[in-house]
DNA sequence: AATCATTTTCAAAGCGCTTTGGATATGCCT
DNA sequence: AGGCATATCCAAAGCGCTTTGAAAATGATT
C-alpha cells in the first residue's frame, strides 16, 4: 500500500493524506481521523526512502564500529551502548545503521555515509588521543557526537564521557587508604583516550601520596580475560608483587581473579582488586553485594544520553555542541581489604 | 555532488554516467574510465535513498534484536555475530539496520520494516520454540534467515544453526567416559530453541548410559555470570552434589568457576566443567590451552555465513530455502578430569 | 444575496536516481 | 558511396513521498 493507493481509496488527494498523517494543521479533525484509521487498517507506513528523498533527511543515525584488525575484537560494551541509543532512536522515528569496519578503513566509511547521504549524523566510538576522525567529520559537515573524548583535539565537538580521571584517582586513593603501597594498573590499549585518562588519575593519586609510578606495575592491552590473567600472573609472580590491582574492565578483572587463584592467593585478602564496571547487562558485578569493588557507570545509559544529544544537535545545527561528564560511582565489594602486613 | 552535477561536469547525460558507474556494457571503455575518475575526484556516491526508490530495493538488511524486558539483557554474542554479518554486507554494498526492541513489540517492528520498505530482508535472532515470527515473516513476504532454528515450526525457512544436540550429547558422553555419573546442566532460558536442543542432547546421553535425568541437576535462566554462580553454589552445596557441570555459555561458566572456588573445591579435580564456547573475540577461552573444556563454534563465522545465505535468498527469491548445520568442536581444556573417587 | 475571510482540499513540481525506447555516430561490407 | 549492423549516447518517465501555490468549499458579514 502506498500513498497514492491510500488516497484513492479515501477519495482524497495525496497532499491531504500526507498532511493528515504528518500532523499539519490544515486538515479538518474529521478528515484526519478518517485518514488515520484507514492508514491503520491498511497498515500503511510511508516508504523511508521516498520520504527521505523528499525531505532531504535520512532519518537515520550511523554507528561506525571499529574492529581492531589486530585482534578482530568487537568492544564488549558495544551491545549495551547501542541498546541504549536504539531506544532513543526508535522513540524519535530514527533508524540506526551500523557499519562494522576495520580500523584503517574508517575514514572511507565516514566519507561514504556522507556522500551517499545515508545518515543525518554519526556516533563516534572508541576515540583515541588526537583522533583524526573529529577533524574529518568537521570538514565533511556531518553532525556527530563522541562517546568519550579525544585529548589533544582543539575543535569543539559534542561528547559524553565518564570522568575516567577522577574515577581512577578515587579508586587509587581508596586503595592507598587501605594501606596499599604497591598498586598495579591493568589498563586498556595505549592511545585510547579513556586509557590515557585513567592512567592520569592513577598516577596523580600515587604522586599525591608521595609514591612513584612504577612501570613494572603497569600493563596496557585489549581488555580480554586472558590479558587480565596474564598481566596479573606476571606481576604476582615477580619480585615486589603488587598488593592491589586496578583494572580497566570487568572482563579482565575476571582474568585477574583467575590469576590470583592460580597463584594460591586470596582475593580481597592477599591481593585487592578494583575494576571499572560498565554495568553490562550480561555481566553484572554480582548481585546485592558486588563481587568486585568497582567504579561503576552504565554504558547503556550513556548510549541513551548520547543519542539524545546527537538528535538535538541535528535538530539545531547552529547550537554550540553539548558535553556531558558522568561521574562513576565507587561501589565497595568483596575484592578489597586492608593491605597484608609485610612478613 | 549529485548525478546531475556530475554529468554536466563531464558533458554527458545522466544515463551514460549512471550506466558507466553501474557496469553496464553499453558504455565505451574510454568514457567509463573518464566517468569513474571524475566520480572519484568529486567523491561522488549515489544517494542510497534515491537509488533505493528507483530500483525498488532497499539495499539494507534488518537485524531485530530482542531485549528481554525482564532483564533488559542484550545477548552478549550479538556483537560478534553482527561483526561477521557486517563484513558480508559491506562487501555486497548492503547496509545493516538495527532495531533494538522489547520482546513484546517485535511483531510491530517486522511489520514496520516491511511496510516502510526499509529493508530487503531480515535476520531473526534468538528463535524460540514454535517461534511466531517465522509464520509472520512468511505472511509478510519479507525474506528472512534464522540464526538457530525453531522446533515445531512446519514452514520451510532458511536457517543456520550449531548442532546443539550433538554437541551436548558428545560433551555429556565425554564426562561419562571420565567416570562422572552426576552431571549437572546449567542451560539457557527454557523456551529458547537452542536450550531445548542442548537439553535433549544431554538427556539422550544420560539415558543411553542408563542414567536417569535428575531435575535437581538442571537449571535454566539468562546466561549471566551471576546465574552460573548461583546455580553452581546451589547444586554444589546440596546433598548428592554433581561431580561435573555442563554449561551453556562461557560467561556463566566463569560464574561456575567462582562458585567452585568459593566452595573450596578445585575445578578439573573435584568438579569438572564443560561449557559451550561461542568463540567471542573479547572472551577467548584461554590462550593455547583452553581454560575450559568446551564445545566451540564461532558465532562470528555464523554471522558471515548466515548473511551470505540471506543475500543469496534475496537474489533468488524462488530458490528453496537453504540450511546450514555447523558441528561444534570439542576442545579439551583444564577444567575436566576423572571423576573423584567416592569416599 | 453578494462579498470576503477562512478552512479544506488539490494538481503539479521536485527530491536523485534507474531504465526504457529512441536517436545518432561509427565502422564494415558490398 | 550506399546500406546495414553495432556501438554509443540521450531525453524523458517513473519510483513514493513532501510541499508550494492555487482552487474550491464553507461560513460569517454586510
Amino acid at each position: 500500500m502506498n500513498l497514492k493507493e491510500l488516497s484513492q481509496n479515501l477519495g482524497l488527494s495525496q497532499t491531504t493524506v500526507s498532511r493528515a498523517l504528518n500532523g499539519y494543521p490544515e486538515v479538518s479533525p474529521a478528515t484526519r481521523a478518517r485518514v488515520e484509521e484507514a492508514a491503520k487498517t491498511f497498515n500503511y507506513r510511508p516508504s523511508t526512502r521516498a520520504k527521505g528523498l523528499a525531505t532531504g533527511k535520512a532519518l537515520a543515525i550511523g554507528h561506525v564500529i571499529p574492529v581492531s584488525n589486530k585482534h578482530e575484537m568487537v568492544n564488549p560494551i558495544f551491545g549495551d551502548f547501542i541498546a541504549g541509543a536504539g531506544e532513543t532512536y526508535s522513540r524519535h522515528g530514527y533508524e540506526m545503521i551500523l557499519s562494522i569496519v576495520a580500523d584503517e578503513d574508517e575514514n572511507q566509511v565516514y566519507r561514504g555515509l556522507k556522500s551517499r547521504r545515508a545518515v543525518d549524523g554519526v556516533i563516534v566510538h572508541g576515540p583515541r588521543m588526537n583522533d583524526p576522525r573529529i577533524p574529518l567529520l568537521h570538514d565533511l559537515g556531518l553532525p556527530f557526537a563522541v562517546h568519550g573524548r579525544a585529548s589533544g583535539c582543539a575543535l569543539p565537538y559534542a561528547w559524553l564521557d565518564v570522568n575516567n580521571r577522577s574515577a581512577f584517582l578515587r579508586a587509587t586513593d581508596f586503595l592507598f587508604d587501605l594501606g596499599h603501597r604497591r598498586i598495579a594498573l591493568i589498563n586498556g590499549i595505549e592511545g585510547m583516550d579513556f586509557a590515557h585518562r585513567r592512567r592520569e588519575g592513577y598516577s596523580a593519586s600515587l604522586l599525591a601520596h608521595g609514591l612513584h609510578v612504577d612501570p613494572a606495575l603497569m600493563r596496557a592491552g585489549e581488555m580480554t580475560e586472558v590479558f587480565g590473567f596474564q598481566s596479573a600472573m606476571d606481576m604476582l609472580g615477580g619480585p615486589d608483587a603488587p598488593t592491589a590491582i586496578l583494572c580497566s574492565s570487568l572482563i579482565s578483572a575476571l582474568g585477574v581473579r583467575r590469576a590470583i587463584d592460580e597463584r594460591g592467593l586470596v582475593i580481597g585478602k592477599d591481593v585487592s582488586v578494583v575494576t571499572h564496571d560498565d554495568d553490562l547487562s550480561y555481566l553484572q558485578n554480582g548481585g546485592d553485594v558486588p563481587i568486585f569493588t568497582a567504579t561503576r557507570s552504565s554504558v547503556r545509559d550513556a548510549g541513551r544520553r548520547l543519542a539524545t544529544m546527537l538528535l538535538a544537535a541535528i535538530a539545531a545545527p547552529h547550537a554550540p555542541p553539548q558535553h556531558h561528564l558522568l561521574e562513576a560511582e565507587l561501589m565497595i565489594g568483596q575484592s578489597t581489604g586492608p593491605a597484608p602486613k609485610r612478613d
